[in-house]
DNA sequence: CAATACGTTGACGTAAGGATTAGATATTGC
DNA sequence: GCAATATCTAATCCTTACGTCAACGTATTG
């Protein structure tokens, strides 16, 4: 029922169908993902059926996220992806090069995730203009009723 | 500098151009969406050049709020469209079909409109809920700095 | 009225998957 | 334990929504 593994220490691998109806998205999605280099199966079975560990299973939910929300294409979510690699580097290992590098990488993260913001804010605006007129209309739809 | 036609009657008409910087989109786009049947031209010059008038543009405007807002694709777009112009004929002439039809086009509208809504709430939750989530990382981020 | 800017119709290119196929692999039911 | 059934694989072609030339015609401006 589960495919879990030899691998003794407790993580929890899902096929492909697991993963695609766990996150509302098909198959085809994930090999083409693969394809582009976006994510990359933890294992394989013997027979070469890809297996996903939860932390992937993660960064996907969160790539689709930044897809499906703010439409970012998959070049730029693959920008946002190495920029908080590059963090994450930084964070894990703080001694990663000079002080100006440090900063510069610092600087650019919270210029990156500014301008994101941005983005939401906007969508929310739209979304919030587009949410009121429709009500309004929905209303006077509804007074054509008996 | 302005294109105003010959009609007398006032209308102002945008070029492609025109159009394309106020909405924020390409003349190909203007293009295909005539290609597809969903926007058509008011009018063209002698020359074949398409002139757009204020009607179309905010139709257009409409679209694209739709399109990027929602993620709709341009045939969910198509159909939305269908419906609203059903109903804005039900509503002016106000005896078109039995009285049965028109309650199944006003019952089809609101249907919609609360479909579309229900989309409208779902995005504002998950940019919510991205906002947050990115907030609080660029706070942490920030403390990283002198 | 020539130079420059803008528009027209093709036609092909690209991104992000969808659909289909043929064959290998996994799961289940007995 | 193995056949029936369900999934997965790689490969290929299809679709949507434009981007990007090219080759040429139209409009505007100095």
């Amino acid at each position: 029922m589960f495919r879990e593994v030899r691998t003794t220490d407790e993580k929890e691998l899902f096929s492909v169908e697991d993963v695609a109806k766990k996150l509302g998205i098909t198959a085809r999605t994930l090999h083409y993902y693969e394809e582009v280099g976006l994510i990359v199966p933890s294992s394989r079975t013997a027979g070469g059926h890809r297996l996903y560990a939860q932390d992937v299973v993660e960064k996907l939910a969160y790539i689709l996220r930044i897809k499906d929300s703010l439409g970012y294409s998959l070049q730029e979510i693959r920008n946002v992806l190495a920029a908080q690699e590059t963090l994450d580097r930084l964070r894990e290992s703080y001694q990663s090069g000079s002080e100006t590098e440090r900063q510069q990488i610092i600087d650019e993260s919270i210029e990156l995730m500014t301008t994101i913001l941005q983005h939401i804010d906007e969508k929310l605006e739209k979304l919030s203009e587009m949410k009121t007129g429709l009500l309004e209309r929905l209303d006077r739809v509804k007074k054509l009723r008996p």
